[in-house]
Formats: C-alpha cells, structure tokens, sequence
DNA sequence: TAATAGTACGAACGGTCGTACGATTTCTTT
DNA sequence: AAAGAAATCGTACGACCGTTCGTACTATTA
C-alpha cells in the first residue's frame, strides 16, 4: 500500500497473475502451471512474474490461498446474510453448486481439482489445500450443529455423517459434470441434498 | 505369444512397465508420470522404455487401458459369482470401496485421481477415462435396473438417481480418505449406501 | 532535485522433458 | 547353428522447466 492508500503496482499485478493463475489450475492443474506459461499468458517476462514469489511452490501456495479466497467470497460470504441453521445449510450448500455450474472458473471447483492432484503428494502445498478444505469443512459442521441446538434437524443426526453426505454429493457433481461436459449432475445433487435434509427434519412428512 | 504359449519378453516387460505406471500415476497423476524416471525406476533405458509405446501419450492411453482392466479384477469380476440385483450392487459397492481402502494403488482410485486432472482437458486420454468410467457407471445403472425388475428395490426407484448417490459416497471417501490419510471415511461410505440402499427397498422398515 | 525502494526486463544456467535414429544385444524360429 | 525378428541401448536433438543475476526504468520519499 501507498501512504495515500492505493494499490502499490506490484500489487495490482500479482492479483491479475494469481488471477490468471487460477484459470489454468483449475483446467490443468497446479503442476501445469508453469511460470513460463503464465508469463506469456500475461505478457509478462518469466523473471518479472517470479520475482513475486520467490518459488514455484510459492506461487502454488498463493494461488491456494486465492483459490481459498475466492471460495468464500462466492459461497461462504453470501450465506452470511441467511440465518443460521437448516436455512443456512441450503444456501451454503446451494451457493457451492451454484458457484461451480456457473463455471466461475474453466475447471470448475478448483479445491476440487486441486486435492485430487495433491492428496498423495505430501508437502506444503498439500497441507493447504487440506487446511482450506478442512476449515470449509469445519464451518459446514458448525452449521450442521446449529441447527440441530436449534431444533431444526433431528436431535440424534450425526453432524459428521451429515456433513459427509452432503460433500459428496457436491463432490461428485464437481466431478462428473465437468468430465462428461453435462451439467444436469447438478440437479442430480441438489435433489439429493434436498431428500437428505427432509429426512434430517425433525417431524417427517 | 511365442509357438509354444509362452509370453514374449517385450510383452513382460510392458507389463512390467504398466504396472509400475499405475503406482506412479495413482499418486502423481498421468502427467507426473515422466518417461525417463519410469525407465529409471525398472532400470530400463529411456528409448528402449519409449519403444513400446511410440508416444507419451500411447503410454498414457496404454495405462488408462490397465487401471481399467485393474479395476474390473479387483472390483467387477468377484461381484460375477454374486446373483444379479440388490445383493450384487452392495457386492460392487463394497468391492469398490474395499479396492481402495486395501491401497492396491498408494493414490487409491486411479481413476479417480486420473478422471480429476483430465476432466477439463479435451483429448484422447480423457476421452478414454471418460469412457472407463461410463462403462463402470452404465454396468452399476443396468444392475440397479435389474433389481427394481426383481422386486428387490421399489419399483418407482429413478436408477440414475441412486446410481448418483451411491457412487458420491465412494467418489467422496476416495478423495478425503487419501488426502486426511484417514480411513474412516470409508464408514462413512459404508453407512451412507446401507441407508440409502435402505432406503430403496420395497417394504421399508 | 537527489536518494531510495519497488518493478520489470533480457540473457543465461543446469536439468528434464518427449522424441528420433542407428547400433547392438537377445530371443525365437528355422 | 544360422537367419531373422524383436527388444534394448546409447547418443543426440530441440523445447521447455525453474531459477539466478545484473540491469534499467519508475515511482515514492527526503
């Protein structure tokens, strides 16, 4: 930051790198993100772009955390406006299929593509990605929870259980739709989100 | 095949040559999956590596092609013995899960790990696991279809729908348990299809 | 205006990638 | 045992990888 506020340039140009950054992980991978490829995306020299990071693995780890960034703001940040318990959960939920058949980024859900590419590769960049999923993972727990304190769902729902089943629903829509290019897998998962939250309710129909 | 049965040497070897393909691309995908450290890791010269193959990319189709014949030993084929409808689905469910909680492969489902890094990359190798999976997806669906035909589920049962449901469970733990390194999320798995299956059955409970 | 810090550049490094080709070894068949 | 086919090797290639370094330009600060 300047000392009148605004943005210095370095600045600017990072978020437009990692910003770019994230439309190739999202289709290729972090792997097939390489800095040459990158720079030429952007007309940058290879050494100017790498000159903000420092490694490989950092810009990795940078473009996790805007990934990461990028998730809340368009999932968890309009939820926050939804009361919290069961209505929440829908909208957390609904927010994250919405987010991905928007297709915001080529490859859909880019935490998505990125845990399958690092989940059996121990390092650094795995344990963020890890890190981000659990946080995300934790909050959709939290909010199970609430609602279940608030009388909403079942009081003997097992929050874990609950939690499991609804990501994989989202899990596997992320998947299929993107691979068979077909998007009716969302309608697939969020009528079964809406059956497994029926069944969740206290008093069924 | 040599006069007398026997296999060839380049046969072997390429067999050989597969099955290390698979670890390695379980954990680092198809593209980590570099020609030379393969040839290092038999020991083989990288061109004499290359020559069963022609390509990088034969030698990706090629491992697609094993993790799928892999796939129908460990999973599909034991479920043959098992008589068709409800009780084989639950023998391919569990197969499947079994599969890959038993790490046949260190990065647990191939294809999982595979059909994640190439859904967003249009070509022949994605393609190939496109068509694996469909083929995996069409034999769960027609088995689905054969227990409604036998009574063994309900008859307004949408198969596709089940199918969805069924197979985001296992997709799930497939991802979570890999990257937590944390095999209860296979329970999960197992829970979450019991109840549904449950769910399904003609007379419930 | 002079000094300073922030940015970006071009050129080059050692390495690895996939691929090509001819020589050579090893097996299979006659 | 000889001939032929099959399999493997060594060497080389151009392209790209991540990284380093010295340099130039451009803002901000003093």
């Amino acid at each position: 930051m300047t000392t009148d506020g605004r943005l210095l340039r370095g600045e600017q140009t990072r978020r437009l790198i990692l910003e770019r950054a994230l439309d190739i992980a999202s289709a290729e991978g972090l792997e097939g993100l390489s800095i040459g490829r990158l720079a030429g995306d952007l007309s940058l020299s290879k050494s100017g772009l790498f000159a903000h990071f420092g490694s490989k693995e950092e810009l990795q780890l940078a473009t996790v955390e805007a990934a990461r960034e990028a998730f809340v703001e368009q999932v968890v940040k309009p939820a926050r406006s939804v009361e919290p318990g069961l209505a929440r959960i829908e909208a957390l939920i609904g927010n994250w299929l919405d987010y991905v058949e928007r297709r915001v980024f080529p490859g859909g859900c880019i935490l998505y593509s990125i845990s399958a590419e690092y989940d059996a590769r121990p390092g650094r960049v795995r344990d963020a990605v890890a890190a981000s999923l659990d946080a995300w993972r934790d909050y959709l727990r939290h909010t199970i929870r609430e609602a279940v304190s608030l009388g909403e769902l079942r009081s003997d729902t097992d929050p874990e259980q609950l939690l499991f089943e609804l990501t994989s629903y989202v899990w596997q829509a992320c998947g299929t739709a993107v691979l068979y290019d077909d998007d009716t897998f969302f309608g697939r998962a969020r009528e079964a989100v809406a059956v497994r939250l029926q069944r969740a309710l206290p008093r069924p129909a």
